[in-house]
DNA sequence: GCGCTGCGAGAGCAGTGCTCTCGCTTGAGG
DNA sequence: CCTCAAGCGAGAGCACTGCTCTCGCAGCGC
């Protein structure tokens, strides 16, 4: 997926040698494909390497050249999710961008693609934020994809930042030195306020969309997409982009 | 577990008859003993109806007269876990309000009781919290012990509202109609826009817990206690409860 | 005391992740 | 051009799972 596109007569660096390397990312690209296809319509527990290999036509032995095993099939499920949904959040703000909303309003429009996106692919939702399935797999190399929404929402605030200031009550003592770290580490140049606040609203937002995913407002919320609307309103306040 | 415990010489009703039914609540019992032993040290993935009558000293088959399968097995262990969560959050109310508490000091405290058991009892927590691991199984008789940490937060809100009224923004037209519904269904007596702001803030605050748990943190906060009671207060001043 | 019912044991089925070995094919180096 | 190592798919097999069914044994109500 993160592979460039094959293009025929480049240099030699980083293009694809042979028949047997092509067939090899091809092969590849196939399991990942079933795979994420059996994902989607019966979630992680059901997702099985045989199945995929029965689909695919070969054996399930074979699909050991490509993946090592099924935890590994199901970390580079978790990596592509993570790109997709930031791609979602990231479009989503682009297109606010581009129709010149404020900033309150992009932080609005990426709250709904991240939901929008949690609907419309709930088991892939459910993979990356739900409980972790393989025993704590993915250290690093999910990092990247993982915070890719993350970034969008530095990238509004920091521009809300620059052109008017956000307003937001001092930080305890406590959190002072935290909040400071937060801030050297991945988001350079917001107020430390900020910082400390956008973490606290991104682990919320996950925590309103996971409830509404997962079955936890069943009896309980009826009208989702206006409670949504309304609790992402409120996460804008609660990290300083105060109404229009 | 919800059974009464064995009280002989009482009238006939609710007692248990025979050494037949009294063998069979122990046996019941030790098996969701043996299961959740098992579901702390693995988590539920690696939870097998097997190991647990082997553990038992019976036959795997023999555990059927019991649970008519594994996942009401792991259904009555989230019920347990709620119910293991919600006297958490209650006891640390009952802690506060002994202690002569005011609300807001009581929200926190329970918002930390909240995370200090999901922190004891990770595995449970992902079962009741994290991805539905069975096939979006136990509808009803969940939503009793599930709603026991919510009302708690609804009889803090309760009382602050009786004592000093909640200072909360007037809602969105569009969420009028669906904040009446809720109140009117759960939260009898609070004002509209304190039901909304608390069913946002309950959402929130597993939010906040599953990040933190679930290895959404690693590489991002550090201190994680001084970053989640900064969190829990910030929840608290949206649900209405001002500072002290 | 008879007979019904609940219970544990055992065998068995279909499925799983994963390992190992065996040939075939491919492609690079001599 | 030919050889030979490396990559690959097929197949068998291991240990394990959830679950079903049957078969006897034991307890209990009538």
């Amino acid at each position: 997926m993160s592979a460039a596109l094959p293009t025929w007569h480049t240099d030699r660096m980083n293009t694809v040698r042979g028949a047997r390397e092509r067939a090899r990312i091809e092969v590849t690209a196939a399991i990942k494909d079933e795979a994420r296809r059996m994902l989607e319509a019966e979630g992680a527990a059901k997702l099985s390497l045989r199945a995929v290999a029965r689909e695919l036509g070969m054996v399930s032995s074979a699909l050991y050249r490509y993946f090592p095993s099924r935890d590994e099939l199901l970390t580079a499920l978790i990596i592509d999710a993570y790109d997709s949904l930031g791609a979602a959040a990231e479009e989503a703000d682009a297109r606010a961008l581009a129709a010149g909303s404020p900033p309150r309003a992009r932080w609005v429009a990426v709250c709904g693609a991240v939901r929008v996106w949690a609907l419309a692919h709930p088991h892939e939702y459910a993979l990356i934020y739900g409980s972790p399935v393989p025993g704590y797999s993915a250290p690093v190399d999910t990092v990247g994809p993982a915070s890719r929404v993350a970034n969008t929402f530095i990238g509004i605030l920091h521009a809300a930042h620059g052109s008017r200031g956000l307003a937001l009550p001092p930080l305890p003592d406590a959190l002072r030195p935290e909040a400071d770290r937060m801030t050297a580490d991945f988001a350079e140049g917001l107020p430390p306020e900020v910082t400390a606040a956008l973490v606290v609203a991104w682990a919320q937002l996950v925590g309103l969309v996971s409830f509404e995913l997962f079955g936890q407002f069943n009896r309980v919320v009826e009208d989702r997409a206006a409670f949504f609307s309304y609790a992402a309103g409120r996460l804008a306040h609660e990290v300083g982009l105060t109404a229009v």
